[in-house]
Order: structure tokens, then sequence, then C-alpha cells
DNA sequence: AGCACGCCGACT
DNA sequence: GTCGGCGTGCTC
């Protein structure tokens, strides 16, 4: 018996399991778990991962074992990674060496060589980079093969070419610059840089082209260096007061460990993220700082720049750093960054000596990468949480409104003491009742009294308004699911048909009277922003600006319509939501979404917030306009116990595209009898609007269990199902699966 | 029979 | 990612 090494290859088909190595003596101090390695596979050297030792015999089904070729110290990953790794692989169904993929650094290059000792005839220099594909051109597959075994090339895998910047350096002697002014000026600004100095700045500074640098390289008097461009790593300018604030938060966490939130107003999580960081980096730690979106990204390190004492390394993390981001990785992976601060693709990114991660803007759904592109397709939370775990740090989320399955108390996540936010605007609730306007005289009166007082007024629409609820215009009773008592949701939007349950797939005809008050005044909420934009047009009498993802026209206007997003980034002296309810019971919601863009409302507000509704007492419109969030979880947290959300059980959603026949015979027949492992099934139920080409129908199956890795596999099963009727072209056009593990709207 | 093409599974 | 094996379907 001897060790055999477990090694994910870096291909690109990621369907190989790990593959089985001997490790040569010679090697056995530098093969570890998270070892890069070289090994051959049909014959070619490729880069590998070990990801785990077996004991094995030296043979294997009559073969003997191949042996690792050689250890890339320069890529090995720490072993905690690794187990995190396949943490997320299980979570995510993905084949383990997906995942490797995404930690080791962007845009390795895996199939270059390097030219030890040539042959005679080789067209290549000793020490030479030659990529895989020449090599094979030249030395066909078995010369290349045995050029190889003979060791003349050797696997180098490789980080893309640093991008270079020109810089100037002062040359020796004395030259008379009398008659050349501009040439003069720029020896002048190179004065007192002895190490020389970017080519670009300099000119920009002198005020001189090209052409002026180009003479005094040609008299000697400068010569020019291509140098590496530096990583985009800063150094913070800061004093570090105002950060004690949070010292005893900090200290409670830090000190005790495990996963945290902290429910702090979005400026204030800014401040305290900071304070986390310090910390640990005065523990002689690293600090991770995970956020949404590229532009969060860039404003924290911009943030931080300030916040933090002088002295300290900050870095971004994204998909737009570009080039620099290998530069980066590296830096973070040496233990040269202290605070890495990155979206959800910096997750897996290897740290030193990782202190504390944080994540901001918790429940904010861009943390999740969809399937398909960058990045595990799991809430950053997640990810955030295994990684704390297996590498022992402690992992704080702030928000001033947490996911409900992270509060929960039974996720296990300790809480801080909150801040409740110091500014809270004024409220006014029109109630809506027994009126078919879309925008009422005290909604007006309100805008007009801003626009007089020369304040700007931001109105919430929700979206389109499509897959809307439908609620009695008398009483405001809503329609909601016997079963679940969730709001039924209308079939499509133009508000005959039926309604069914997001939830469970109970279907009830919309019926033409209320059953709360008898009355025949039943109406579909959700206005367009199209709409309100017009109807304020028209009676206001002044430029109303319109503010959504793909539009911006008069933002400046003393009232803007916009989409939640949107409008939520700005500060305006007077908010308006003229349809509450589609917020709270809109199909493309859930009730924390709902909560989060009233409470978020209020707080983009400096004076006036101003909602109609038709349903006045809802606790949750009622928690959200009080800022009150422990209200809001101690009705709402029963409940996702009772309907068993996260984090009572894991839940998978597939989202399939296809006729409704197609759908159910796939589920029924191959998707049901296929479950084990107490996965349950839910649906499938109508997914309006969710088809990729708008025209297709959608279905959502709910997959349910405790167990997340048999959730996984289930949820991958069914997109397997998908793909195979699809390839067979069964019934006009087959089917297309989705999936997303554990969904925000359920 | 002889050959191009595509699919599939093995490779450790 | 690379290979060979094997079946299909075409041509000589």
């Amino acid at each position: 018996m001897a060790p055999a090494a477990r090694v994910s290859l870096l291909i690109s088909s990621h369907a190989l399991p790990p593959l089985s190595y001997l490790v040569p003596e010679h090697l056995a101090e530098r093969v570890q778990v998270g070892s890069a390695v070289v090994v051959p596979l049909s014959g070619y050297g490729r880069l590998g991962v070990v990801v785990e030792f077996e004991e094995t015999g030296e043979r294997l089904g009559g073969r003997p074992l191949k042996e690792i070729r050689d250890v890339v110290g320069a890529f090995s990953l720490p072993e905690s990674l690794v187990k995190l790794c396949g943490w997320a692989a299980g979570a995510a169904a993905l084949s383990l060496p997906a995942v490797i993929r995404m930690a080791l650094p962007p845009g390795l290059a895996t199939t270059t060589y390097e030219v030890r000792r040539p042959a005679p005839k080789w067209p290549w220099r000793a020490g030479s980079a030659v990529g895989r594909m020449e090599l094979r051109r030249t030395l066909g597959g078995e010369g290349l093969k045995a050029a190889e075994e003979a060791g003349r090339v050797v696997l180098t895998p490789s980080l893309p070419a640093q991008r270079t910047v020109e810089w100037v350096v002062a040359g020796e002697g004395s030259f008379d610059l009398r008659r050349a002014p501009r040439q003069r000026a720029l020896v002048q600004a190179l004065v007192g840089r002895d190490g020389g100095y970017p080519a670009a700045t300099l000119l920009e500074e002198a005020g001189a082209g090209r052409e002026v640098l180009r003479r005094l390289v040609r008299r000697g008097a400068v010569r020019l260096e291509k140098r590496p461009e530096p990583a985009p790593v800063s150094y913070t300018r800061g004093s570090g007061t105002g950060l004690a604030t949070y010292g005893a938060g900090v200290e409670q966490a830090l000190s005790r460990g495990g996963a945290w939130v902290w429910r702090l107003s979005n400026a204030e999580s800014v401040a305290a993220a900071a304070a986390v960081a310090r910390a640990a980096v005065k523990r002689g730690e690293q600090a991770l700082v995970l956020a949404p979106e590229i532009g969060a990204v860039e404003r924290l390190v911009e943030a931080f720049e300030e916040l933090l004492p002088a002295g300290l390394t900050v870095a971004p993390y994204h998909s737009v750093v570009g080039r620099s981001r290998c530069a980066v990785y590296e830096a973070a992976r040496r233990g040269e960054v202290d605070v890495l601060v990155g979206t959800r693709a910096a997750v897996l990114v290897p740290v030193a000596r990782l202190g504390v991660v944080c994540v901001v803007d918790e429940p904010n759904e861009a943390h999740r990468a969809s399937t398909g592109y960058e990045g595990v397709p799991l809430h950053v939370r997640e990810l955030a949480t295994a990684r704390g775990r297996i590498e022992g740090a402690p992992v704080l989320f702030f928000s001033p409104f947490p996911s409900l399955r992270l509060y929960a108390p039974e996720s296990g996540v300790l809480r801080l003491p909150p801040r409740e936010p110091d500014r809270w605007p004024s409220v006014a609730v029109v109630d809506m009742r027994g009126t078919g306007a879309v925008l009422s005289s005290t909604l007006l009166d309100a805008c007009r009294r801003t626009i007089r007082n020369e304040g700007r007024v931001g109105v919430l629409v929700n979206r389109l308004g499509s897959a809307a609820s439908v609620s009695c215009n008398r009483c405001g009773f809503v329609r909601t699911c016997p079963e679940c008592d969730l709001p039924l949701r209308l079939r499509d939007a133009t508000g005959s048909g039926s309604l069914f349950c997001g939830h469970c797939g109970h279907k009830e005809t919309a019926g033409k009277e209320c059953p709360a008050c008898g009355s025949d005044r039943l109406i579909a909420a959700g206005f367009a922003v199209e709409r309100v934009r017009a109807e304020l047009k028209e009676t206001l009498r002044v430029e109303v600006g319109l503010l959504t993802a793909d539009r911006r026209e008069g933002e400046e206007a003393p009232v803007v319509v916009g989409t939640a997003r949107c409008v939520l980034e700005g500060e305006w002296d007077l908010v308006v939501v003229p349809d509450a309810d589609s917020l709270l019971f809109g199909g493309a919601g859930s009730t924390e979404r709902g909560f989060r863009l009233l409470h978020g409302a209020a707080q983009s507000s400096r004076v006036r917030l101003l909602v109609q509704t038709r349903s006045p007492e809802d606790h949750v419109l009622r928690a959200a306009l009080r800022g009150d969030y422990e209200a809001f979880a101690a009705v709402e947290l029963p409940k996702r116990r009772k309907l068993r959300y996260p984090p009572h059980a894991h839940l998978a959603e597939v989202v399939f595209e296809g006729s409704e026949e197609t759908v159910r015979r796939a589920v029924e027949s191959r998707l049901r009898p296929a479950l084990i492992g107490g996965v349950e099934m839910l649906g499938p139920t109508p997914f309006p609007g969710f088809s990729r080409d708008g025209r297709r129908p959608a279905w959502r199956v709910l997959l349910r269990s405790r167990k997340r890795t048999a959730l996984a596999k289930a949820a991958a099963l069914a997109a397997r199902l998908a793909a195979e009727s699809r390839g067979r072209g069964q019934n006009h056009g087959g089917l297309e699966a989705r999936i997303n593990m554990d969904p925000e709207e359920v």
C-alpha cells in the first residue's frame, strides 16, 4: 500500500472526477492537499490540484498508477480553500474541478510550456515559453509526449503577462538644453525623482508631447524603461478616529468568533466594516470585505482609504479590475493586502492570514452569481459562512434589514446590538379604498408643496406592474392561499383569469365578488412607470423625470418617477409610493422585499414619506413605515418556520421553459420518481414573465430538503432531464431549465 | 470494402 | 482536453 494523491484536473470538461496519482519520493515533502501539480493524462502534462490522499495499491485495474511529475508552488491553494471548494461543489451541485478553477487566479494559462533542453532542430531556445498547440504542430502529438517524458519541455502554468507602463529615468551627465525649453521643462520635472517617473504622468505635468521626450532620449539625457503595472493596491490615509464608536461590537464578534448580524444603516455599515477590518489588521490578520456590486466595491475602497488609519493596504477585486486582477489575487495570497474588498468573485480568493469576513448589504440578491455566469451560483452569505467556519474566521453581516433566513435564531447567527436610524421622515398613509384614481389629492398636494419649497420629489413605482395581485377596491381585502396564507397571484397581467399560489400551486378562479365584503369591485394592483409619470405631468404641470435601469431622462426635474433601485439611491425631500400594495403583495417580490423597499423609501427621504394603499393596517406596511424591523421579524419568522423556508429547510427553485404538458409530463414521470433522500417537490406553478425570450411559458418547481447536498443533486437532475428531453427533440421545442439554490423570492 | 463523420467513454 | 473505438451512412 502506498499513499496516492487524488488530483482534480484543470481541463474544461469538468465532468472528470479526481484521478489518483502516486507521489514520487522526491516530491513527498511538497505534495499536500491544495498543491498545484503537473500530472500526465493521455500522455500529456496537465495542471491539477491535489484534493485528498488515499491508501491504495500501486496499480489500478491492472495498470500501474502514473506519478505526479511536478509541484507548482506558485499556484497551490491552502488546504482550507480546497475544503471550501468541496463544500461549495456539493451545495451548488457543481463538480469539484469546476469550483477549484474558480479559486485559482483569473486568466491562469494552463497550457504553456517552458522549453528546457531543446533538441538540435527545434526552433525554440532554452527558456522560452511555448504554447501546447504550437509544440504539437511542430513536434506532433507523439513528439510532444516524448519531449515531456525526456524533460525537454515542462508544463509551466503562468499568469497573463502583466501590462507594462513606460517610465522615464534621468540619464548621466549634463546637456545643453538652453535652446530647448520644452525639453528643459521635462528634465526639470524629473529632478528629485531618482527612481524615474511614469512617462504619461510626466508628459502631462510638463505639458509636453511625445516628440519632446523622443528628442531627449536620442540625446541620451533620459532613458525609457518598461515596468510592470503595479497592482491597484492603495494605502489608507485616514486617522482611524471615528471607528471607536463600534469598538464594543467589534470586540465582541472578533473575540467570540462565529457568524454575526449587525443591524446598522448602510452608511454606518461602511464605518463599522472599517472598524472590523482595522481590528483584524491589528491582530496581524487580513480582512475580506464582500459587497454586492462593482460600484459598491469601489465606494467601499474609497471610504476605507479615508476611514482607516494611514499605512494599511486596501485593494479592490472584481471583474472590471481587469488584467491586474491576478496581481491583486497574488498580493492577497501573499498576505500583502490588509483589506481585500471585492464582489462575490473574491469569496474564493486565498488569503494568507484570514482574520475576518464582512458582508455588507447582506440581503442584496446581487450577492448571488446567476447560473452560467462567473462565480458559484450561491448567495455569498452561504459561501462566507462556510468559509468562516472552515478557516476559523468570524463572519459579520451588515444591513439595516437582514434577510429573515439569517435573522432567524435557527440559523445559528449571533446578533450584535443594532442601531436604529437617526433620521426618519414624517410618514403619511393615504387609504385608497373606494377610489379608482391612481393619484390621490393628498399625494398631489404634497408634491405641490414640496415643489413650491424647491424640494425634490422621488416617486417609487414597482417596475412594470406585471404579475399583480388582486385586491378589493372597497374593503382592501387581498385574496390569499388557504394553505400558505400568501397573496395569490394573477395568472396574467390583464386582470381576467385565474389566481394561483406561487408557493404550493393552489389554484382558484378570480371570481367577481369580494369574499370579504361582497362588493364587485375587485381590481388588479400595479401601476406602470409611464402611466404614473404621464398623470403627474398632466396634473402638476411640471417637468417629470424618469429613472429606470435602462432609461434616464430629466434626472434633475423637481419630480422624478422611477423603479425602486434607482429612486432609493437618491435623496429626496418627499418620497411618494403610489401603490404600496404592489410592493407588498405583488408577484415579483416577497414580503421581505416589500418591507425593504418601504423601509428604504423612508430612509431615502429627508422630510416626508407618503404611501397610498388599500391595506393601511397591514403589519408589514406598518412596521416598515415605523422602521421597526424587530416587529416585522417577530411576525414573519414564525410564518417562515411553518412554511419551512430557509433556514428551516433548503429550497431549490427549478424554472422550466416549455409547454405546460411537456413540463408536467417530465416532472411527474421522470423527476418525482427520482427524488430520494427526503427531497420533496412543490409545483409546478406558473412563473409569469420569467421566460428568457418572453414567449414560451415558464413553470416553477420548488424542491425542498433538510439536506443541502441531496437537494442540489435533485436540482441538477432536474436540469439534466430537461437537457435530455431537449436533446431528443421531444414535443415541439422541448424543455429548458434553470436552477436557483435557496431562492430569495418564494 | 473503404472511408468520413460524430458520439461516447477512458484517461489515473 | 485528447484519444481511440465503434456505429452510421455514403461512395466506389
